[in-house]
RNA sequence: GGACCCGUAGCUCAACGGUAGAGCGUUCGGUUUACAUCCGAAAGGUUAGGGGUUCGAAACCCUUCGGGUCCACCA
């Protein structure tokens, strides 16, 4: 044995000897109950950050459960990942001077569809480098055929069930990634921005002064509106507006809304690009259409600004205003503007028609799961609160993204007789053609020629419910006439709210009897909302029973100084490189050891560096006991089972203590690691071997050694073993190796071992 | 605007009603062959401030200050 633990080399011949050993493969066994965790399942293509390396919570409960003997099953998979794969994909394709715009829709899925197999094995073997003992031969990946059949079923079921809708609302859009998105996707950006107070004219003369921050939107507005309790314009209601630039005559309306105290205390109102002036355009019946496109230009204006971005148009319109002198002053404004959490751009608020899941009805039963304890949240009883405050809270969710990587919605419009109603956008011969169906077949297009080259369809909302085309949702499209698939493919969250139905084989298969539900799923809270909700709502759904009994959440890595690890920061740490310099053991390591439940987990190379240290001591332990074993000078003792047994009447007062904190020890760790306190665990091994086997035992017994004290040496080779087997499942590598070293004559390894019996 | 969390050794955090601890860092001393990736020792804390409850408070309550998070709004 070298005198110094080198992980190199040593954690790969481990890890491939799991593997084909089979151990992380359970049998199922219909007398033991199973222990379960999905792997919070990663972007396919994305290679690993810390934030996955604290999946070492997983692999401690695993193979904590393996050892007691119970079948554990950690099941991994790899996320197609829609919106964030296809924005890293286009990025590649720039660097190309190409974009999406380029492709029709069949041929950009399969070029992203390269792109993930290409990359889909880094994250695999990421894994494998931290030790984790995933049972690859499960492993499913999102956009298998079987798992996007019941995913689709899933919707076809909702939709039966009256739990999905069609509607055109606002939308945060972003015009860069051409999506819309969740309300849960968007995020906020404060900035210091400019509030604008200009003079509307009055059609009987005199002016009424707004204030905004989006002067361009005039073009769109409706109404000027004020509260019915103001004073100051208490005259002026009923009145008309002449809008400045196009002159179009406008009403001015009393709100309840209105905040009097902000701004002038009258406000524009442009239905069509904010959520508010939406609601109270529809509730005065004012309309306008949008003078904002999906492209992020101005258009329906019948002016010179349809065309201009809106930002180079807001720039214009101030100028014109000037002119006009309309303009009154602009003063600095702290706003929140909300922008795209992929790719930063600010967000439109865009009328669109998309189709969402009625979340009411599906919260209502998470809701009461969690409150009979069904599913128990831990390790912090906050975490509880915000669950239901949010599933009490829950707004409809929409499903719509509008981007090719994903699958589509399987829903089809009749296109006979609606030829005037459905706008497509397709790619034919190198360019993009735009128009309704009508239009394209008249210019001379087959049909086909607009499927096969399609890229978006556009079909409104209509009041008249007979002017709406037909809708058709099913496996396949209707064999009578001609049928224009949705465009729009699934928010990547439908698919993976349902991944511990689809992974396991639902609706029925022998994984899904046997390990549905599953014991427990380990996430950080940020994703409680977007993904652990939801996969409680559709697991409720679909089989009637809660998808895992524990949540457990933990928390968010920083680095030493205690910041958020951004790239913008400068602060990340690449865990593989951390592997590759300390040993996976020590990163494990130092993800458990000091990190408190519900506190950041604070990491730093000095850290590693110290649970490497440790690592080595465990090491050098082992080579004490092996050069004691090999130069004891009394022969044929069995050291391994009976030495012990033989000598306990022998046993010395340094023995029987250290017996004695061994036997608490145990207990301590077991009850540690039942209790999610893998840090408290951690620790009491920590100190107890290094601190009072190493220090204190082994010291004590060295003299003992020197004089062929057999006892000494059986008490030695016990608790050291007794250590491995605790220490395992946080240091999977030394402990195998030095347990292999020191029993070459046993068969089992220590990954399957037994835990002891406490 | 609503809710939540955290202020304990230089740093990161424990202790959750009963003598304030650990890791890392710092200082001093050690090459007695498992380990210098080591061993031994030391320094370092009116537990953010104030008030209260209690025989006893870092812990429970109130309050001030400081740091952070989530949700909603933001014309």
């Amino acid at each position: 044995m070298d005198k110094i633990y080198n992980h190199k080399g040593i954690e790969e011949r481990i890890y491939s000897m799991w593997e084909k050993g089979g151990y992380f493969t359970p049998k199922i066994d219909p007398a033991k109950k199973p222990f379960t965790i999905l792997l919070p399942l990663p972007n396919a293509n994305d290679p690993m950050h810390m934030g996955h390396a604290l999946f070492t919570v997983q692999d401690i409960l695993i193979r904590y459960h393996r050892m007691k003997g119970d079948p554990a099953l950690w099941l991994p998979g790899g996320d197609h990942a829609g919106i964030e794969t296809q924005f890293v994909f286009e990025k590649y394709l720039s660097k190309q001077g190409k974009s999406r715009f380029d492709f029709d829709r069949e041929t950009l899925y399969r070029m992203i569809s390269e792109f993930v197999e290409k990359n889909k094995n880094i994250n695999r073997d990421q894994m494998k480098r931290l030790g984790f003992s995933l049972d690859w031969t499960r492993y499913h990946y999102s956009l298998e055929p079987e798992i996007v059949e019941t995913v689709l079923d899933t919707f076809r079921q909702l939709y039966k069930d009256g739990l999905i809708y069609r509607d055109e609302r606002l939308v945060n859009y972003c015009t860069r990634c051409g999506t819309g998105f969740s309300d849960l996707e968007v995020k906020d950006q404060e900035l210091e921005g400019l509030l604008y107070f200009i003079n509307f004219p009055l059609l009987k003369g005199d002016f009424i002064q707004i204030a905004t921050t989006r002067p361009e939107t005039i073009l769109g507005d409706v109404a000027v509106m004020v509260n019915p309790k103001d004073k100051r314009y208490k005259h002026l209601v009923g009145e008309t507006v002449i809008l400045p630039i196009t002159n179009r005559k406008i009403p001015i309306i009393a709100d309840e809304h209105v905040d009097m105290k902000f701004g002038t205390g009258a406000v524009k109102v442009t239905p069509n690009h904010d959520f508010n002036d939406f609601e109270i355009a529809k509730k005065h019946k004012l309309y306008y259409p949008p003078i904002i496109g999906f492209e992020g230009k101005m258009q329906n204006t019948k002016t010179d600004y349809d065309g201009l971005k809106v930002l180079i148009a807001r720039e214009k319109i101030l100028g014109d205003l000037k002119v006009k002198n309309l303009y009154a002053y602009a003063k600095k404004h702290h706003m929140v503007v909300k922008i795209c959490y992929k790719c930063g751009k600010t967000l439109e608020p865009l009328p669109l028609p998309q189709w969402y899941v009625k979340t009411k009805p599906l919260a209502a039963p998470a809701i009461k799961a969690v409150k009979e304890g069904k599913t128990k949240i831990v390790p912090l009883k906050r975490f509880e609160k915000l669950y239901f405050d949010w599933m009490k809270n829950i707004l409809d969710w929409n499903i719509s993204r509008q981007i090719v990587w994903g699958p589509r919605l399987p829903v089809w419009y009749k296109v006979d007789g609606n030829e005037q109603r459905i706008w497509v956008s397709f790619l034919t011969q190198g360019s993009v053609k735009q128009g309704l169906v009508d239009q394209h077949l008249r210019d001379g297009y087959s049909f086909d020629e607009i499927v096969k080259g399609l890229q978006r369809l556009l079909i409104p909302i209509y009041e008249n419910k007979n002017k709406q085309p037909e809708v058709y949702v099913g496996k396949k499209q209707p064999e009578d006439g001609l049928w224009i698939q949705e465009t729009d493919t699934f928010d990547t969250w439908f698919l993976s709210s349902q991944w511990p139905l689809t992974t396991l084989g639902f609706p029925d298969s022998e994984d899904f009897r046997y390990f549905y539900p599953t014991s427990l799923l380990d996430t950080m809270w940020d994703i409680l909302f977007f993904w652990v909700a939801r996969m409680m709502m559709m697991g409720l759904y679909r089989a009637k029973e809660v998808p895992f009994k524990i949540i457990h959440l933990h928390c968010r890595i920083v680095d030493a100084k205690g910041q958020k690890m951004a790239k913008s920061r400068g602060n990340v740490m690449n865990p593989i490189d951390m592997v590759d310099k300390y040993g996976a053991d020590a990163l494990r390591f130092s993800l458990i050891f000091g990190a408190a439940p519900g506190s950041d987990i604070a990491i730093s190379d000095d850290k590693i560096r110290g649970m490497r240290n440790f690592s080595n001591k465990i090491w050098n332990v082992g080579r004490f006991i092996k050069i004691n074993i090999d130069n004891f000078k009394i022969q044929n003792i069995d050291i391994s089972e009976c030495g012990f047994k033989a000598h306990r009447s022998h046993l010395q007062p340094a023995d029987k203590k250290i017996l004695s904190q061994l036997g608490s020890l145990e207990k301590a760790v077991t009850k540690n690691i039942e209790g999610y306190r893998f840090d408290k665990a951690a620790e009491r091994l920590y100190e107890f071997i290094w601190h009072v086997f190493a220090d204190k035992y082994i010291e004590a017994v060295k003299e003992r050694l020197k004089n062929n004290d057999q006892t000494a040496l059986s008490v030695l080779k016990k608790v050291f073993d007794a250590c491995l087997i605790l220490l395992h499942p946080f240091m999977p590598f030394v402990t195998e190796e030095i347990y292999e070293k020191l029993n070459s004559d046993r068969k089992i390894p220590l990954i399957i071992s037994s835990w002891p019996q406490v």
